[in-house]
DNA sequence: CCAAAACATTTAGCCCGCTAAATATATCAT
DNA sequence: ATGATATATTTAGCGGGCTAAATGTTTTGG
């Protein structure tokens, strides 16, 4: 195998994901949100009061990164910290009303956006290609 | 096609790119840069004496990033930046010896972390990745 | 020739994500 | 019961990337 092509497929994942990265933020500031902060939403849909901690699990990012986006969430009025009774260090996040709003829009956003990267790219290749990131996914791990 | 599964080539897409800018960031640290800079210096290896505005082209990113990416690269002795003769508003980027001294070990770090992407991942399916990777680029522009 | 438009770069200020260190609370072991 | 340790979060500060606005230089059109 030669590095040129590890270096067009590392380089082509690059370029993807920066685009997608710029495009996501753009088409995200419509709903006064900025990329990164739709995934932290995403987890809080499927069930919200979880901790700071399970948001970085999740994320997979770190602490002080979620205390950031936790803050502007909350100053945007999207979700409400609020400390644990029984555990006084931890905080609960839940969405506000506005938070819930959101989740329409951005699948819609999301939904867009996957249909323009996979245009013209058959069912058979995208089950190709969800195979091979996974497998790349675990690579990493 | 189930919204599902695109999801998952999204949030694999996702997941893979933010490990891998942190795994190189952090490999990268051994060597004084951080993740970003060696893609700016990649294009200077190939020819350098370029401008800003032509580095912006080329990082597909905007002009107050290469600002500053170039500022720290700088000052951090890799880079010399030199305001154009004849065109008194361009600035051209000239690699040091310094600078001209981290291809190898960069090239390296980006050969193994690629093997580590595409362990257990044959010719064939790279070939495929390959593929898929660059029709879904060319769908984002 | 000179004012207006075009162009390259910089500055200021965001957010994402990080690390190191600080803070606050809870738990554990003596 | 209390000092040490562990855990959750925050603060400070950095770099990547962005936009809007400022600066400085060149080109252009009347």
């Amino acid at each position: 195998m030669e590095i040129s092509l590890d270096c067009e497929i590392r380089m082509s994942l690059d370029k993807i994901s920066a685009k997608m990265r710029r495009d996501y933020n753009e088409n995200l500031r419509e709903l006064n949100l900025y990329v990164g902060q739709d995934n932290l939403l995403s987890r809080l849909w499927t069930s919200d009061g979880i901790t700071q901690m399970q948001l970085c699990e999740h994320l997979k990012c770190e602490p002080p990164t979620v205390t950031n986006m936790v803050k502007s969430l909350e100053q945007n009025g999207f979700i409400l910290r609020v400390r644990d009774k029984k555990d006084g260090r931890v905080m609960r996040i839940y969405l506000t009303d506005e938070g819930k709003k959101l989740e329409k829009p951005v699948r819609s956003r999301w939904k867009q956006q996957q249909e323009k990267l996979l245009n013209s790219i058959s069912d058979e290749e995208r089950l190709i290609m969800k195979d091979l990131l996974q497998r790349m996914e675990k690579n990493l791990y």
